[in-house]
DNA sequence: CTGAAAGCGCTAACAC
DNA sequence: GTGTTAGCGCTTTCAG
C-alpha cells in the first residue's frame, strides 16, 4: 500500500505532512492526492476524491510551496517595492490604498504579496542581490527622474516582469506602467478655480519628490496657460507645522494668491491652517485645492475640494496585469492609466 | 571540468542561471559556489572566493529561494494576517506602521514580509486552507473576543509559531502576545483631564470592535474610579461625519460632558469638530482627548492631546521575536509589553 | 481513472 | 580547501 513507508511514517511526529504522507494513508498514489489539490476532478473518482479529502483534513495537510515552486519553476509571489527615505515607508494613505488592492487581487489569484520599503538605489540594490523570491515585481518610488530611471533599469534588468506603478517610462525589457490621470484630474481642478476667478495660483509641491506630483503641476500649468500665473514653493509634507511656516513665508514674500493649488490633501489642509492664522477667509479670499482624496480630508474645515485618486483599483490592476503577464505571454501595452475625478468641496467659490 | 554540461550549457538561453551555471563557468563544485554565497569563509580560499563572485555577477546570478526552501525546510517569509471587515485593511495608521517595522526588521535578517488582509474567520479559513508559504504568522484581529479567539485558534493550529499583535490571550500553543500599555496610557491621560477639573467622562469608541480599544476604556474606568463618572458611545471611525452626529447625540440627549475620551485620534478629531459645530470652546468648556499621537493628529485645531503608541517599534520587536523563534528554541515570554506616552496637546486645560 | 519515474535548485554531511 | 552524494515536496510525462 504505502510507498516507503518503514521510515516515512516513523518520522510523523515532527514535520509537517506531506503529499507521500497523505497518499499512503489514503492508500493511493502521490499523483492522485495532486490532482485532487488542484481540482483535476476528470482525473478522480469521486469516491476516491472524497476519501483524499477527508484523510487531508484528518492529516491536517497543506501543500508545501517550496516543492510545488521548485517544479513549477515559479514562487507564486509578487513584490511590491517602495522606494523612499522615510522607513516608514508603508506611511501614505495612496500606497496602503494601493497594497490591499494588490494583496487582495493576487489572493484571489492564489499568489501572495512581499512587500519591501528601501530608502534608495543603494538599498534596493542589497534587496535584490539576496535572492530571488518573487515571480515580478511592483515599484513605486519617489527622487528625480535619474533616481527614479535607475531604480526600474536595475529591477528591469532581474529578467523578471516589472510594474511601474505611478510613472511613466519608456525603453524597458518586459514592463508595464500604471498610472492614474493626474494630468488630467489637476487640469479639472484648475479650471474650476480659475472659473471661480483665480488669475495667481500657487503650487505646493512636497520636498520628496514623486512621479505623480511632476505630472500633477504640469496639468496644472496646461490648464493655467494665459488664463492664470502660475507659482511653485515646496514645503515638508510630513510635518504640518513646518508646511504652513513655508506657506506663510510665501504668503509673506510674494502676497496671499488667489487659490493654492496643494499637490495632495495634506498640504491642502496646511494652506487652509495658513490662511485661518493670516485671518484670510476661505474660500472667499483664497480658494484651496488638495489632491488624492484620503479619508482624513474630512478633518479640514472647511472641507477640501480634492480629486479622487483610483489608487485601489490600481493594486488590483497591477495584480491582475502581472498575474496574466507570469501565467500568459507578455504585457499587451506598455502602459495603462485610470482616470480620476473630482472629489468636490468647499474650498472652491461657485463660479 | 563540468558535471553535465551538455545539456545544461545549452538550455541557458531562456531560464535564469542556476548555482550549477556558475559552478560550471567557474570551474569549481556547487558546493564551493554555495559556501561563497552563505559566506562561509573558512571554506573558500580568497583567490577562489574573487573569481566565483566574478562568475556570479558576469551570469547576473540570484539563488532561488525555492530550491533553498525546500532544502532547508524553510519558507524565509513572515505573514502578516490582518482580520478586518474593510477590504481596505491597510488603511490605519497603526498598522502601516506595525507593518513597515515588521517588514524592515525581516528584510534585516534576510525574510520577506507577506501581507494579507481577511474580513473574517472565514476569510483567513480560505486563505489557510491553500498552501503553506511562511514560518510564522504576525495576525492582527479585529471583532469580538470569541471571534478573535476562533482566529487566532485556528491559527495556532497550524503548527507553527504565531505572534498576535495587540491582544492578550492564553493557552495557545507555540504564541506570543505583543501588546502596549494600553491600559497605562489611557489612564495617564484620563488622570490628566481629571486632574484638570472633569468629572463627567465620555469615552467615544470606534464600531469595529479591537482589542486594544476594550483595554483603553478599561484604562479610564480604572482611572476615573469614585473621581468621574464614565459613560460610553461608539461610532463609526471611518466616516468623519457619521461620528460627529453620533456625538452630537450624544451631547442632545445626556448634556455636553467635561471631557470626551476618545478611542484613537480620529474620534477625537470628531469631537472637536462637534463642539466647534455646537459653539462649545475647546478646551474651556470640553476637554478632548485622542489616542495613538498619527501624524495626521497635526491637522486638528486646537491640537489634540493624545498617546504615543510604539507602534513600529511592535512591528520590529515581533519581527526579532519570530525570527529568533524560528532559528532558535521557542519563546521565552508569552507576552511582551511596550510602554506608551503622552504626547501632549492643547485640548486638556491646565491643572 | 491510477501509478512510477525523474528532476526542479539547493545544502548538510561526509569524503578526499 | 574542495568535491560527491543524497534528498527536501511536488508535478509533468508516460505507461498501464
Amino acid at each position: 500500500m504505502a510507498r516507503k513507508p518503514a521510515m516515512k511514517a516513523a518520522a510523523g511526529g515532527g514535520r509537517p505532512p506531506t503529499l507521500r504522507d497523505v497518499a499512503d494513508k489514503a492508500g493511493v498514489s502521490m499523483m492522485t492526492v495532486s490532482n485532487v489539490i488542484n481540482d483535476r476532478t476528470a482525473r478522480v473518482s469521486t469516491t476516491t476524491r472524497t476519501r483524499i479529502l477527508a484523510t487531508i483534513e484528518a492529516l491536517g495537510y497543506r501543500p508545501q510551496r517550496a516543492g510545488r515552486s521548485l517544479r513549477m519553476q515559479r514562487e507564486y509571489a509578487i513584490g511590491l517595492t517602495i522606494v523612499r527615505p522615510d522607513r516608514r515607508f508603508l506611511n501614505d494613505p495612496y500606497l496602503t490604498e494601493v497594497a490591499a488592492g494588490m494583496s487582495n487581487g493576487l489572493a484571489d489569484r492564489g499568489y501572495g504579496l512581499m512587500i519591501n520599503g528601501v530608502p534608495d538605489i543603494e538599498g534596493l540594490r542589497r534587496l535584490v542581490a539576496r535572492t530571488s523570491s518573487v515571480d515580478a515585481v511592483a515599484v513605486v518610488a519617489s527622487g528625480p527622474r535619474p533616481h527614479r530611471e535607475a531604480v526600474y533599469d536595475l529591477l528591469a534588468r532581474l529578467h523578471q516582469p516589472l510594474a511601474v506603478i505611478q510613472d511613466d517610462v519608456a525603453g524597458l525589457a518586459d514592463t508595464c506602467c500604471y498610472l492614474q490621470d493626474d494630468e488630467a484630474g489637476a487640469g479639472m481642478i484648475t479650471e474650476a478655480v480659475i472659473a471661480a476667478g483665480g488669475r495667481s495660483l500657487l503650487f505646493v509641491a512636497p520636498d520628496t519628490i514623486w512621479p505623480a506630483i511632476e505630472r500633477r503641476e504640469r496639468g496644472v500649468r496646461a490648464a493655467a496657460r494665459r488664463k492664470a500665473k502660475v507659482a511653485r514653493i515646496h514645503c515638508d509634507e510630513a510635518d504640518l507645522e513646518s508646511a504652513i511656516a513655508s506657506i506663510l513665508l510665501a504668503f509673506d514674500r510674494h502676497g496671499v494668491p488667489d487659490a493654492v493649488i496643494g499637490a495632495n490633501d495634506q498640504i491642502g489642509i496646511a494652506a487652509i491652517h495658513a490662511a485661518t492664522r493670516r485671518g484670510v477667509p476661505v474660500p472667499d479670499r483664497l480658494m484651496v485645492t488638495g489632491f488624492n482624496d484620503f479619508a482624513f480630508r474630512q478633518f479640514s474645515a472647511p472641507l477640501i475640494s480634492s480629486v479622487a485618486s483610483p489608487a485601489y483599483a490600481i493594486g488590483e490592476t497591477v495584480a491582475r496585469g502581472l498575474i496574466d503577464r507570469i501565467e500568459g505571454e507578455r504585457f499587451n501595452v506598455p502602459r495603462q492609466t485610470l482616470p480620476v475625478s473630482l472629489a468636490p468641496g468647499a474650498t472652491i467659490r461657485s463660479p
